[in-house]
DNA sequence: GGCATTATCTGCAACGATGTACGGAAACGG
DNA sequence: CCGTTTCCGTACATCGTTGCAGATAATGCC
């Protein structure tokens, strides 16, 4: 049987509450007291029990985060991230895989996984505005992405469009006018996707190019799917010189694919992405692609949600954060 | 204030306990007794409170996972998978980020952390058996990887040594005779690392080429510790025309800096991994690998872990599981 | 010196479930 | 027909903390 706070009590002669108020740095204790019980503490090797902690307390002590699947990379770093940064303020972080599938979605921001945790960081992709707000209960819950963007929640992203737009500049500066998009429908304009694909659309516009629909590639945002589109933009004969894979993984894809298929990278196409996943720098050619400020978002998603759970937080309108970006230029769109 | 059993009981006329027992499975209720108290919890949309069952009941249905990195792509699929299969079962993983820090790891191992799970998944990489041995308390451990090789321990690993010389042989009969080695000490016999690089040497001998510990580059296993040993080696001006990659990410490093030295891969050197990871089928060239059987690896840990945790496995001696391997041809050494 | 105030510590109840023990009714056996 | 067994359900204690409401002693103030 494990030491409890009445085991320490005893062996320091004092009673339970006090140990209890010791530990939870209560003001008035003389420090002699303190000693003997840190003493009793040290000496049985007392550890707090953290289930009936949050049992009385309401708190666990945990951050719950969904997204759709762990695997993807860009998803893999941001929680490795998100865990290092709860950590620092003494919280650990639950994963829970959604697999973009609304009912799973809404089974982590009202089942037991919500009961689990004090908070949570939420990437909707199924889900709708509403049907979140009408059910999440009353934890704090803050958005990552942008399928939902409204002022009831609190949300916690990156620059899209700018981001998207500079992307495609940079694709356009380079002589590149037929730049095929990957990862979106051609008439989206809500959504990571959506907003991206209206970045692109922007940087045309800048320059007085058309927007040609057939250029535009749907598939989800997996390193098949990439390579998938460009196999079948090459086989519909649509001529392009330039690709615009909206995540790195749809870019590597498509790279792979192009290059499968005997075509030149960058020399007859240029290939860009955007996340700036690790892979990217070490891919050959190496990815031209935008970093969209991962640790700014882990650091200010994590502050912002445990600023809402021990209430330092208290605007009553969503706080919205936009992290910054930087182009990453490289071989594959030099 | 969330419904409680209590609310439940008065609801459905029963007592508290009542409720528990139709909860749990109890065997003597009557019908028309269960239903009313079905009936009365789907009224109220009453939901066990986990943390208390925990503390009364001692479980946490949660298995924590130990790992050095989650951003590792190997880790990111493990973890994944594991999450996926335990949920099957009904449990949740917790993961803890060790970052290869003995003190980290030993937190991990009885601190906090071990208390919020009813069983590890732990893959020691500071940690040597003994001090693993000595600390672990009451709770289940199966390990994972090969750092700790012990009849204490469960342990579930795969074929390490066999696919190396898989690997490896497959080198050496498309011709190459010069195979750097890319992850280990030259000297390494014990840990994953120890166990690759035996294969390795195994494939040398059966081959009748002698071994030149000049091609073993150490480095930890990511894609920038793989490029710089490249570099070195090439640097060093030490002649090779293979380089075998301990790891995926380490081969693809590797592959990187070969590329951007303009040297031809495969035509120069090939480039040959392990792991299986799914960026290996999309890099460019796509790489030669070995499959570990992630799926045998997830399915028989997690399996393995939840049947000590369940008394269902009750060997004395360590289980020891090993899963099969797939040796992966493709364009980086065909 | 008397009374309010501050400092220090304590006991009891409660968080919401489960384990143990037991009571009464129905079914069964001889 | 009575004792035993099998069902079905209940009451109470308990898991290990923290919140609340004191109790007691020490100090400050006039």
């Amino acid at each position: 049987m494990a030491v409890t706070m009445n085991d320490v009590a005893r062996a320091a002669g004092v009673s339970l509450k006090t140990v209890s108020n010791v530990l939870n740095d209560y003001e008035f204790i003389r420090p002699a007291t303190k000693q003997r019980v840190h003493d009793a503490i040290a000496e049985l090797g007392y550890e707090a029990n953290l289930t009936a902690r949050s049992l009385r307390s309401g708190k666990t002590r945990m951050l719950g985060l969904v997204l759709s699947d762990l695997s993807a990379p860009y998803y893999a770093e941001l929680a490795s991230r998100l865990m290092t940064v709860a950590s620092r303020r003494g919280y650990r972080v639950l994963v829970e895989q959604s697999g973009a599938v609304a009912d799973t979605e809404l089974t982590a921001l009202q089942g037991p996984f919500r009961q689990l945790t004090d908070g949570l960081l939420f990437t909707p992709i199924a889900m709708e505005a509403d049907a979140v707000a009408a059910r999440r209960g009353t934890k704090p819950v803050v958005l990552l992405g942008e399928h939902i963007v409204d002022p009831r929640f609190d949300l916690v992203t990156m620059k899209n469009e700018e981001a998207a737009t500079a992307v495609t500049a940079h694709l356009l500066a380079a002589g590149r006018r037929r730049i095929a998009v990957v990862g979106a429908y051609p008439g989206e304009s809500a959504g990571t996707a959506g907003l991206r694909l209206n970045g692109y659309r922007k940087a045309l516009d800048d320059a007085g190019v058309a927007f040609d629909p057939a250029l535009v590639a749907p598939g989800e945002w997996r390193r098949d799917s990439g390579a998938a589109a460009v196999a079948g933009l090459l086989d519909a004969g649509i001529p392009f010189d330039a690709v615009f894979g909206l995540n790195d993984a749809l870019a590597l894809g498509a790279m792979h694919e192009l290059l499968v298929r005997g075509v030149k990278v960058p020399q007859d196409v240029a290939v860009a992405g955007f996340d700036d996943i690790d892979e990217a720098r070490f891919a050959s050619p190496s990815l031209t692609t935008v970093s969209p400020g991962m640790d700014e978002i882990a650091e200010r998603s994590i502050g912002l949600l445990i600023d809402r759970i021990e209430g330092l937080e208290s605007a009553d309108d969503g706080v919205h954060v936009e992290a910054g970006f930087v182009l990453k230029v490289r071989e594959s769109a030099p």
